[in-house]
DNA sequence: CGTGGCTCCTGTTAGC
DNA sequence: TGCTAACAGGAGCCAC
């Protein structure tokens, strides 16, 4: 479900009101992707100070650790000062002295981990590695970019959702950005010319930032931790479209296959 | 090393 | 209608 707008929108959406909050209790349900690294007691009476994201990974700054939440394919977290009953998907629950957090994911491709913090041999091995960050002006720098473009021979629609080179594109976003900058999904890397890199490089910066804007996109069941859906699915103009007429030229958006996961594409318009 | 395929799990949908 | 198979927004891990 989450790429990196989602993600940060559901940042957003807890980060400031969590602040400060000690915890209380934990509760696990069943297991996640992970393992949580510690007895749920160790946390209580730590105090949150801070949220932050770094990929499509929340950093929950204690003040003796850190926790890192990722969502997965379909998790999503609510903070609220009450919530329901614990439901079936309901996999980590954290009361504060500020509300409840509370991990929703029926698939359990995520997890929460408890960390000393970002020099915690476990936090290291999930955050080494990843790409530059799409929204941070300062941190994705256009010259790394195409030098990354330039040594890859890998077709660019698999290496963007790999997140070696920039984080937080998924597999929605990967079908979006290429088809504003029309470049064709399977076009090896390295054979982009420089232009239409620069209208790829843009792209992943324009669509990521107004897919946060609008709050994220909801194809299913997407809502940020106030509960709130996103409404960026009706910006989709390739993704889940096959078969449909291009919004630009009129043909129809086809479907392929790269590395298991589906690739939405104008044929017409995304060429080499 | 870079790359591609497999894997975790449950829910929804397409097709017969 | 009911059953079954395919597929779903991620990404680490392993084999080449």
């Amino acid at each position: 479900m989450p790429e990196l707008p989602e993600v940060e929108v559901t940042r957003r959406s807890f980060a400031v009101q969590i602040e400060g909050a000690k915890v209380l209790s934990i509760t696990m349900g069943k297991p996640l992707r992970w393992p949580l690294g510690c007895e749920p007691a160790k946390l209580v009476g730590a105090q949150v100070q801070q949220v932050r994201r770094r990929g499509k990974y929340l950093l929950i700054d204690l003040d003796q650790g850190m926790l890192m939440v990722h969502l997965g394919m379909s998790g999503s977290l609510r903070f609220a000062h009450t919530l329901p009953a614990l439901g079936v998907h309901d996999h980590f629950d954290m009361r504060t002295d500020k509300g409840v957090l509370r991990l929703n994911d029926p698939r359990r491709f995520g997890a929460v981990i408890a960390t000393d913090g970002e020099s915690d041999p476990v936090a290291r091995k999930l955050l080494q590695g990843l790409g530059m960050e799409p929204l941070d002006d300062a941190h994705f720098q256009w010259e790394v970019f195409l030098a990354g473009l330039q040594a890859s021979r890998s077709p660019i629609k698999p290496l963007l959702l790999s997140g070696k080179l920039v984080v937080g594109v998924g597999n929605i976003y990967a079908s979006e950005v290429l088809f504003a900058s029309r470049i064709a999904p399977t076009a090896a890397a390295n054979s982009i010319s420089t232009v239409k890199a620069k209208r790829l490089y843009q792209a992943i910066r324009d669509i990521l930032a107004l897919a946060v804007e609008r709050g994220g996109t909801t194809l299913r069941d997407f809502s940020n931790a106030d509960g709130m859906p996103g409404h960026f699915q009706l910006q989709a103009k390739v993704y889940g479209r096959n078969g449909l007429p291009c919004v630009h030229c009129g043909k129809a958006i086809a479907l392929l296959r790269q590395g298991q996961r589906s690739t939405f594409y104008c044929p017409h318009c995304q060429k080499a």
